[in-house]
DNA sequence: GACCAGGCACATC
DNA sequence: GATGTGCATGGT
């Protein structure tokens, strides 16, 4: 990691405060909410999770006793919707039978074991087991998503060999205290700053507080 | 109309 | 193991 992460993140939160992450009410619905959010601007999966809600949904039993064409109703404004059906499912069933639905039980067991499980589930890969983990289950674990990657690539911060999520994740946390309260703010600022100053074709970099940890000549290119 | 958004599973080479 | 493709809504 060529770069100071500690610093870059007092950079990030003098200039944008807490974040207040994750937009949820309950554990169980920031897990709905990293499922559906997959590929998904949050916006619209606001809109699915408010229907969830309307529709008093927002427990895993609720969502299990849902036919899949209702619940595929439901989630359409966030899109891929039949897709996250099945996968919604297949995170309710799998949490009724291993924990009862109960998250505060899921929770206290042992991190590394857990991302394990999360990651056998039907639909859920590193990004969405590790938000689920940080954000509904309060564990420290660092969430890379596009915007990270993009946005360590353009600055130089990453390596070469840093280039697919794990080793990307391990080159992170080894430079970081590994605090969850940090992983929450830093992440989430990471995607307030991409959506804001780094899109994919036109990075507003003379606007973003990170423009002075740009290597001279600008943002690299991506490949 | 093109491009994009807080990925993942699956097919194919 | 690496790379390519389908999935779908709503905003800019």
């Amino acid at each position: 990691m060529n770069a100071d992460l500690l610093e870059i993140y007092e950079t990030l939160f003098d200039a944008l405060g807490p974040q207040d992450w994750w937009p949820a009410e309950t554990p169980f619905e920031v897990i709905v909410g990293a499922v559906l959010v997959q590929n998904t601007n949050w916006q619209n999966v606001r809109r699915a999770i408010d229907a969830l809600r309307e529709d008093d949904r927002l427990s895993p039993q609720r969502i299990a006793a849902l036919d899949q064409e209702k619940l595929e109703t439901l989630i359409r404004p966030a899109g891929y919707y039949r897709i996250k059906a099945k996968r919604l499912r297949a995170v309710v069933d799998w949490l009724l039978e291993t924990c009862d639905g109960n998250l505060d039980e899921l929770f206290k067991r042992p991190m590394r074991e857990l991302r394990k499980q999360l990651l056998a589930v039907h639909g859920i890969g590193p990004e969405t087991a590790d938000s689920i983990l940080l954000y509904a289950g309060r564990l420290p674990t660092f969430v890379v998503d596009a915007y990270t990657v993009r946005i360590f690539h353009r600055h130089g911060w990453a390596d070469a060999t840093d280039s697919d999520y794990h080793s990307l994740q391990a080159s992170i946390e080894s430079t970081l205290p590994r605090v969850e309260q940090l992983f929450n703010e830093y992440h989430a600022m990471i995607v307030q700053i991409g959506k804001t100053y780094c899109k994919k074709h036109s990075p507003r970099c003379e606007d973003c507080p990170l423009r002075s940890k740009l290597p001279k000549g600008g943002p690299i290119e991506m490949g």
